[in-house]
DNA sequence: TGCCGAAACCGAAAGCCTTTAGGTTTATGG
DNA sequence: CCATAAACCTAAAGGCTTTCGGTTTCGGCA
């Protein structure tokens, strides 16, 4: 015992072993990464801020995935939209990371960055300023919404034996996979239209 | 000790219990609901199917504020909408509660109920089969990811000292209180608007 | 080269949580 | 009236988060 020879922990390794647990099984432990790496569970507590600190490790890894250049594009619409789609597919890589990382407030500087140069393509779009943060929290609820429902099982929907819902269960049928795909694009696309009636009649 | 002679728990006085301390602290525990009721932790069980079962209860008594008479109305726009905002008042009434309830399933047969009539309505107004689904589950995303911003603490756009966000800053004090619910007017707005237009085409 | 502080890990422990099991008292129904 | 079920208690196992002091190794500086 005493300090090893080959270092066992960082924080790159028990972020990634954080992650992995999650995708595996939806949640995860300091003891459990300690034992993946293995550590003792007080172990990672040095170089960690201990479980607040890793769930604040995953936010910034899953954010790293977010498209920087993406709100570069113009016009300011399809900036939007492609922030908007690749704001999701970060979430969706890691869909069971999503529970964890909702509830706290948004601290990455990476994602307030992105945040603050979706503000301006808006004011420079012709924008008012009041009308910026609701339309962008609109686009969020959206993105957020949506990425629930990746994080939750397959049978989200899951039709009880007792309770009658033939014309729900005819409706879930019909629409077959990537139902969750599809209501994003629904979401999105009236979202988008949405903003451009704004902008036209702003002006 | 023994059987008391006035009972100290009951499903209800659990249920109770449980949502006042999530509406305090955010979360909730076996043994914080027993002490608060003068009983043991264990007892708890005796009524309750676990932590999970005391989770389903929540589950039903913040449906239980959903106003099943929203879809009565005609045209079916209106009815949408009535119905949307009854669900997000649901969950605003009860917000921490939602990090809770949003990971499982809908198992609830009153939740599953109202889906039932919500894709009737849809079907009598005249959208294909395959277009129902999209369209609901693209609301219930507005209607989760805004109820989310309002489980988040106020400052959810906590803005860091180090990180300039000039932009960002002068957006949020210009929309000022009631951000969640102006977002949630455009996004609802923003849907029934791409719905009726959706309606509008097919036909 | 030799030393000393910092870094990395171990061992142990406190205090919380969930859940189960068996014992005791009270209510209920035949 | 008595057997059984219901409601509660005590106790305990096992997991989790977090802290603290001890031990070994590393890195820089004289």
């Amino acid at each position: 015992m005493g300090r090893p020879r080959t270092p066992l922990l960082d924080r790159e390794r028990i972020t990634t072993t954080a992650l992995e647990l999650i995708d595996e099984q939806g949640d995860f432990s300091v003891p459990q990464i300690a034992r993946r790496l293995g550590a003792q569970t007080g172990s990672v507590y040095h170089h960690v801020d201990g479980r607040d600190g890793i769930v604040e490790l995953l936010r910034e890894r899953v954010a790293s995935a977010m498209d920087v250049a993406a709100l570069d594009v113009r016009p300011w619409d399809a900036a939007l939209e492609g922030w908007a789609r690749s704001y999701r597919a970060a979430f969706a890589a890691h869909p069971r990371t999503i529970p964890l990382l909702m509830t706290s407030p948004v601290r990455a500087p990476r994602v307030l960055e992105q945040y603050e140069r979706a503000v301006t393509v808006l004011r420079e779009a012709g924008f008012a300023a009041a009308e910026v943060m609701p339309l962008l929290i609109a686009l969020e609820n959206l993105v957020l919404g949506s990425a629930l429902d990746l994080a939750a099982p397959e049978a989200m929907w899951e039709l009880a034996e007792g309770t009658p819902t033939p014309r729900l269960a005819e409706a879930l049928a019909a629409v077959g996979e990537g139902r969750a795909d599809r209501a994003f694009e629904v979401g999105l696309t009236a979202f988008l239209a949405h903003a451009r009636a704004l902008r036209a009649a702003g002006d």
